[in-house]
Order: C-alpha cells, then sequence, then structure tokens
RNA sequence: GCCCACGUGGAGCAGCCUGGAGUGCUCGUCACCCUGUCAAGGUGAAGGUCGCCGGAUCGAAGCCGGUCGUGGGCGCCA
C-alpha cells in the first residue's frame, strides 16, 4: 500500500496513528540537525519532522521532490501548534523516507496568489496546477458538470454525444475545418455548437437531450474567450418557453446550493427586454446596484441648450444617471469618463454634481433653471454629492454608451455588493436587429428561433415581431441562452424570407436539416450555457485560463505542447494540401 | 486588421524620462553554520549577449525605427 492517509486530513484525533503519506515535498527547513518538511498532496499540507537519529536522509531531498513518508501521528508541544494549517495541532515523526522520483528546481513556487507570467505558468503547467487554487478551480468545475447530471438525469434527461467532426454550415462564427483524407478536397468542421444536431434529436424521438459538449469558434481571443469552449447544450420536446426556464433555474438554484453554498433569491425576476435596455441600456442586466438610466426628455422639454433641443426635436432622447458620492471626481476624472464615453461612439457626455440646497456643479449650469435642476435629481433619484452623467443621442447610441459607464463606474468606485448572486431572465426579445452595415435584418438569435405568434406576425413590421428567446444572466453576465424552435417548415421557409436567405441557400447550408423537418418534428425548445462562464462566475475571475486545465494564449498557441505546428510534407500530401506560399 | 501596455540572472520587479563599466530589491539556487521551524534564521557565493534586428551617437538596457512574443481592448464572436 502505498499510503494509509492523506496529507490534509490527519488532526490531533490521529495522534498516535502510524501511517504512510506519499505527497511532494512543499518546503524544507533545515535547521541543521533537526529537519522540517512540508508534505503536500491534494489534501493539503502536513508537517513532518525529520529527527538526527533515525538515519533518515532528509537533507538530499528538495522542493518538488515526490517522496513518500513512513512515521507516526504526534500532537504538537506546546507552543509549536500552526494555526493556519487544518493540520497544524500535528506533526508526522518520520521513520522512514523514500523518494518516488526527484525534481528538478520548479521554474516557480507551488503557492496560491504568485504573480507568475502566464506563459510560464501554461509552459509549465503541471507545477502551476499543482496550486491549491489551481486544483480548487478544476475540482468545483468537476463537480458543477457531476451536479448538472445528476439534476438533468432525474428529470429524465439523456446525455447524448454529437459528432465533432461535422459539417461546416458558414455564418456565424468562423469554423475549423479539417481535411478529409478519404473525401479529397473535402472538409469537416468542428462545430461552434451542437445546435442542428440537437434539434434533429428531438426529431429523432429522444425528448430530452443534454450534452457537455466542446464547441469551437475560430475567432480572436479574448480574457473570456477561448478557442474552444465547454457549453451545457440541452434541448427538450413538447415544452413552452416557461417550461425551460422553470426547469433551468431549478438547475441555478441547485448548483449555487451544492457548489457555492448559497441559497439564491428565487423566483429569477423576468425582465422584457426592451425594460433591460430602458433601464440598464443593456439586456446584460446587473441588478446588484441601482444606478438605473433615466429618461430626461420631460425634464429637458424647454430647454435653452440648443444640442438637447434639436436631439428632442429630432426623435432622440436625453437620458442620464446619478453615480452615488461621485460628486468629489475632479476635472481630469470628470475628462476621463468624457473620452471614455466619445470612444464608444458618444458625441459628448454632459455631467451634473448635485450639491446642498438644490445647487449644482455643471458646465451647463447656467443653462439649467430650477425646474430643470431639481427635475434631474428627481428623475435620475440623485442626492447631494452625487454626479449625473447624461447624454442626448439617438435612444440607440445613448442607452449602450450610458449602459457601459454604469458598469464600469459601479465597479471602479467599488458600489457593487460582495458576494451578491443575482440572476435575472431577459424575456420578449425582438426577432430582428437592424443591421445598418448591410442594409438588412439580422436575427438577434439564430434562424431557427421560433417567432411569437407564429409566422403570420412576419408580414408585419418587421421591427414588431417578438422572439421566443431568453437569456439567463447573473451580475450582469450572459450565462445562458435559448429559444423555442421553429417547428413547422412552413414558419421557417417565411423566416428564411425574412432574413433573405433564399431557398437554395437555405437547401445547401441546411438541406439536411430541413429534410428531417419533413418527417413530423414536435414543437421544442432549449437553450445553450456557457460553463467556462459559469465557472468564472462562481470562481469570481475574469480570465477564462483560470478554469480551463490547458488553455491557450491570445495567438490561439498551447505554451506547453507549442501547438500549433508545421506538420510533415507527407502528412499534407495524404490529405491532398499545400501550403501557399506566405 | 487596428489601438494601448509590457519584455532586465531561474521567478517577480526597480533602473529608462535626463545615455557614461549590468547597478539594485524581493524570492529561488549553491556552500558553510544552526535541534522547534512553519515565508525558518545567519554568513558567503554563483548566476544576466537588458526579447531580437537595425539606426543616430565617442558611447545604449536607456534615444529612434522595425520585428517577434505576451497581456488587455476594438473589430470579429449568427
Amino acid at each position: 500500500m502505498m499510503r494509509t492517509h492523506s496529507c490534509g486530513e490527519l488532526r490531533a484525533s490521529d495522534a498516535g496513528s502510524e501511517v504512510r503519506l506519499a505527497g511532494w515535498v512543499h518546503h524544507r527547513r533545515d535547521h541543521g540537525k533537526i529537519i522540517f518538511l512540508d508534505l503536500r498532496d491534494a489534501s493539503g499540507t502536513v508537517q513532518v519532522v525529520v529527527h538526527p537519529d533515525v538515519g533518515v536522509d532528509a537533507e538530499s531531498v528538495q522542493r518538488e521532490y515526490c517522496v513518500s513518508i513512513g512515521g507516526t501521528v504526534e500532537k504538537r508541544k506546546p507552543g509549536t501548534e500552526n494555526a493556519n494549517l487544518p493540520t497544524g495541532e500535528i506533526e508526522i515523526t518520520a521513520r522512514s523516507l523514500e523518494v518516488l522520483s526527484p525534481s528538478e528546481t520548479p521554474p516557480f513556487i507551488v503557492e496560491d496568489g504568485v504573480d507568475v507570467d502566464d506563459v510560464t505558468r501554461l509552459k509549465y503547467r503541471y507545477i502551476d496546477l499543482r496550486r491549491p487554487e489551481m486544483q480548487h478551480a478544476l475540482r468545483l468545475r468537476a463537480k458543477v458538470v457531476g451536479e448538472i447530471r445528476s439534476y438533468l438525469d432525474a428529470r429524465g434527461f439523456t446525455e447524448i454525444e454529437t459528432p465533432i467532426l461535422f459539417k461546416s454550415t458558414p455564418e456565424g462564427a468562423r469554423d475549423f475545418l479539417v481535411p478529409s483524407r478519404l473525401q479529397r478536397g473535402s472538409f469537416y468542421a468542428l462545430p461552434q455548437s451542437p445546435q442542428m444536431l440537437k434539434q434533429i434529436l428531438m426529431v429523432g424521438g429522444m425528448e430530452r437531450y443534454y450534452q457537455i459538449a466542446r464547441c469551437f469558434r475560430d475567432e480572436d481571443l479574448r480574457a473570456d474567450r477561448q478557442l474552444e469552449h465547454t457549453q451545457l447544450d440541452l434541448e427538450m420536446s413538447f415544452v413552452e418557453q416557461e417550461d425551460v426556464l422553470q426547469l433551468l433555474e431549478g438547475l441555478f438554484i441547485h448548483l449555487w446550493r451544492e457548489c457555492v453554498g448559497v441559497d439564491v433569491e428565487q423566483p429569477f425576476p423576468r425582465i422584457p427586454y426592451a425594460e433591460a435596455i430602458r433601464r440598464f441600456g443593456t439586456d446584460h442586466v446587473d441588478l446588484r446596484y441601482g444606478m438605473e438610466l433615466a429618461d430626461l426628455n420631460e425634464v429637458f422639454s424647454e430647454t435653452s441648450l440648443g444640442i438637447f433641443r434639436s436631439v428632442i426635436t429630432s426623435g432622440g432622447t436625453i437620458r442620464g444617471f446619478a453615480v452615488p458620492g461621485a460628486g468629489e471626481l475632479n476635472h481630469a476624472q470628470l475628462k476621463r469618463l468624457e473620452h471614455a464615453a466619445m470612444d464608444r461612439g458618444a458625441k459628448g457626455l454632459a455631467w451634473v454634481i448635485l450639491r446642498d440646497g438644490g445647487e449644482v456643479d455643471s458646465p451647463l449650469a447656467k443653462h439649467l433653471s430650477e425646474r430643470e435642476r431639481n427635475g434631474i435629481a428627481s428623475a435620475t433619484d440623485g442626492k447631494p454629492g452625487d454626479l449625473i452623467l447624461m447624454m442626448a443621442d439617438k435612444a440607440e447610441v445613448v442607452n449602450p454608451i450610458l449602459g457601459a459607464l454604469r458598469m464600469e463606474l459601479a465597479k471602479e468606485r467599488g458600489l457593487i455588493p460582495d458576494g451578491a448572486w443575482k440572476f435575472c431572465w431577459i424575456v420578449d426579445y425582438p426577432f430582428f436587429v437592424w443591421n445598418p452595415d448591410e442594409d438588412k435584418w439580422d436575427p438577434i438569435h439564430h434562424p431557427f428561433t421560433m417567432p411569437v405568434g407564429g409566422g403570420e406576425t412576419l408580414d408585419g413590421d418587421p421591427a414588431a415581431v417578438r422572439a421566443s428567446a431568453y437569456d439567463l444572466v447573473l451580475n450582469g453576465l450572459e450565462l445562458l441562452s435559448g429559444s423555442i424552435r421553429i417547428h413547422r417548415p412552413d414558419i421557417q421557409r417565411k423566416v428564411f424570407d425574412a432574413l433573405g436567405i433564399s431557398p437554395e441557400d437555405a437547401e445547401e447550408r441546411f438541406g439536411f436539416f430541413l429534410e428531417a423537418f419533413r418527417y413530423g418534428p414536435p414543437p421544442h425548445g432549449g437553450i445553450g450555457c456557457g460553463i467556462d462562464r459559469v465557472m468564472m462566475q462562481m470562481l469570481g475571475t475574469e480570465n477564462i485560463r483560470d478554469v480551463v486545465a490547458f488553455p491557450k494564449t491570445q495567438s490561439g498557441v498551447d505554451p506547453l505542447s507549442g501547438a500549433p505546428t508545421p506538420v510533415d510534407p507527407d502528412q499534407l500530401k495524404i490529405l491532398g494540401l499545400r501550403p501557399l506560399p506566405s
């Protein structure tokens, strides 16, 4: 037997036990005669004492050596306990020590919170993964996935794998392509998501499907984006939107109870898309703090300011919000806010600082009537000492920019309460968004989303059509999105029509899919949920690399293996490929 | 494709603006000392073509240009 106990589990109650432990030498403290070793395994660390007279060679043992130690658990002498260690009341008096394998000096120390360059960490990921932080992240991730499985299995779901080698369906993100050896000149694509396959599973009568699915997108990376990410992919037959929302709400309540130890507030609020935009400027609603956007058109209906007046008469909007306590900001800081707004496309950013007695500081002060000063304060719920930020422009410009500033300022000024978990559903999405660049209507979800009310609504104003789509948002981050799908070929045709997808286009791209839908597809709907994002939220990290065992750098390189690498010309030849001169 | 920042012994940084011998800090490594430490302590030592290429200069880690790498962002991600 390699070991009788784990390092981290030993307590004072184990005193007197003969134990055999195995793990890594976390640290050695050599006092000349007596030597202390901190022995670490997955469960934690424990102190090993090597006395000079037992014939155990602890001097040649170094950091990160993998060793096996036999000895006795003993209560530490009074005054030598370590309250910082769960095992701090005891120590192991070593009687034998075997080096299982030696270690070179590690490039960095195995310790939480150490500041090491990301490439170094990724190159020596096996060292990095020894850190308790990383171990916790990966274990929690496994627990989350496990809880998802048990929750869904208990509710009649079947976990089904779908192919990694699939068909390219251009549109959306760039596909990763895999050349076919057997069909020279043809390519598989790695799935961006199993969307069509899971719908076909519904046609196949599986009724309740889920999968922890890897999804691939060949797009540029970000702090929260890798080339591949993991999605909880789920689809159910014979359901309406309400059924899906209930199931998923239950899942997240379950996950937070089991994996975070928190009972989150329920039911999750449902916020219609239009209301989300109106109150927060975005559908990634963060309900942890106030600072909601207010409409100021009424306040400025008789304004003497030319800019505001012309925005109102041209059908634009004046909106603003209060930043609690931000009246202390100096001119340079306010200027920076204005720049931040203008970088995002604002023409300007007006600011008003509320003072006692209805007075204000503002570049606009002399243009503001008493009615306007009071109106601004009451509309934004601003108090003396608060900063009011205002923008006048088209609603599509004002809302997202103010929404972004609201989020930034809340974060910057510490207005976000710790430990708050604010889930909400965003519902009643519009079906189309106008794409001014290409002068056409784009679907806000994917083109298989059911329009509310079926196909007839598509004959009217595209802007008025609702989608049976829904997002789950947590603390301002989208965790999942889904929809009820189109199961009727006639409606699907009308949607393709409205999106400018010709029958020939549709046939070429989705022919196999549309054919399946000629054979009695059931009404169905589902979701895709970013597991990496869920983990980032649970662990409170902003970097996806913290929740993935072997991530890639921003340029798509894996420093551990060096991938991607050139391949042998023979391999290319077999595939019928020849690289272009660069 | 674009913008910003960074690149200095094994790790993390300072030095650069204002050019004058690779100077410094924390940790690690090695040697010696040390029987109660837990970030052990003490003494000493080794270890760096300042990412790479080029330029101006008597002289470059430092200034200028380029390039590569990394991080963050924009575009992109239905």
